[in-house]
DNA sequence: TCAATAAGACCGACCGGTTCGTCTCTTTTT
DNA sequence: AAAAAGAGACGAACCGGTCGGTCTTATTGA
């Protein structure tokens, strides 16, 4: 692997446990093995690496939370199947986010810190959120789910159970809370339907 | 005002803004209008200042959660009352808590650099689940809840929804979700009702 | 084919600035 | 006069970032 990747894969494990501003960048060269030449060779400044990392981490998150849904007809079970995703093949991913979900530990430090870094982040998270209302939207339409669904409120519990779920399993760093909420968060989607 | 009491209070507005590691003495004492001496006479060390700012912030906690709980009698009803208390009273309090909920600010930044801090915080945390599903167990027992409830999941599903909502109203600054949500939950506890 | 040249990946000493905590000294209170 | 409270200079460690220099690799020319 490239010096370039390997700083970027060390510093998305580091932004994990220890966010981004009290990652040093002695933290990151001792990861990834190298020097304050090897890593300005490659990156502009820390901000910069932060965007590259940022991208490697998305990437992540689509590869793990979408796998399967476009073998999936119905949208309401997509978003199951999402549900499951996250917690099956996301959420436990220690290899590239050993501190938990690094989005969720990144937007906490930075949203009244760093707001520019901070909003790069939440554009991920609006496109999530309407990801799932448009599911849910299209479930409605075909019959899937009751027509009297307030697909925003929903949207807006599933998206708080989820980033609640993530936080707590980054502080219990057991599996069986983790589990239990996202199955009762399948549950609630299972009784909107008609 | 004693200086103390201002050194607390003032450190308590600036953790939950940046948290814990990232504010630094110096932001503490200009928020404070004091000095090195001033803070040194008072305190031990910044960690012993945590400590004192986390008392604080659990009473501040207390006072607007449980506020009015005492008059219920039905404890489904208290459970319900607190998530209403949770979102209008305690949340919204950005006199204490500008930068929102300053456990889990806390929390997402010590976990995995000072775990030792972060365990103070989840005494709290723990006893707060406890607290929901005992009160959900006494419900289910004289017969508020159907007898079929796992009160453990609920409790999660519970918990989880409350941190979720808490970290997207740090992000949105919106009343608009933060309602939803909460009162998605309230629907979903009172789904359970027989 | 092989030496001369060029490119740039990488190293680590170093810079100014900031960190927490200690210390001495002054002011205020009693 | 004695004790408590406050001010701020200071030190050692650390921060992000710069810079001169080395060493490896690729390209060129004959």
């Amino acid at each position: 692997m490239s010096l370039r990747d390997n700083i970027i894969n060390e510093s998305l494990k580091l932004f994990s446990l220890k966010g981004f501003l009290s990652t040093s960048l002695q933290d990151i060269l001792k990861a990834a093995n190298t020097s304050k030449g090897g890593f300005y060779n490659h990156f502009q400044s820390k901000e910069a690496l932060f965007f590259h990392v940022m991208d490697k981490a998305r990437s992540i998150w689509r590869d793990r939370n979408l796998a399967g849904l476009d073998k999936i007809e119905d949208p309401v079970d997509k978003i199951k199947q999402l549900l499951k995703n996250f917690y099956k093949r996301y959420l436990k991913d220690s290899e590239n986010f050993p501190g938990g979900c690094v989005f969720i530990t990144l937007m906490v430090e930075l949203i009244d810190q760093r707001p520019h870094l901070a909003n790069d982040i939440n554009k991920g998270w609006v496109g999530f959120k309407r990801f799932i209302q448009r599911h849910l939207e299209a479930g409605k339409a075909i019959g899937k789910l009751r027509s009297d669904v307030n697909t925003e409120a929903v949207t807006e519990m599933l998206f708080a159970g989820i980033l609640g779920a993530s936080v707590n399993y980054g502080v219990e760093k057991s599996d069986v809370s983790l589990e239990e909420t996202v199955n009762s968060l399948i549950d609630y989607l299972e009784n909107l339907k008609p």
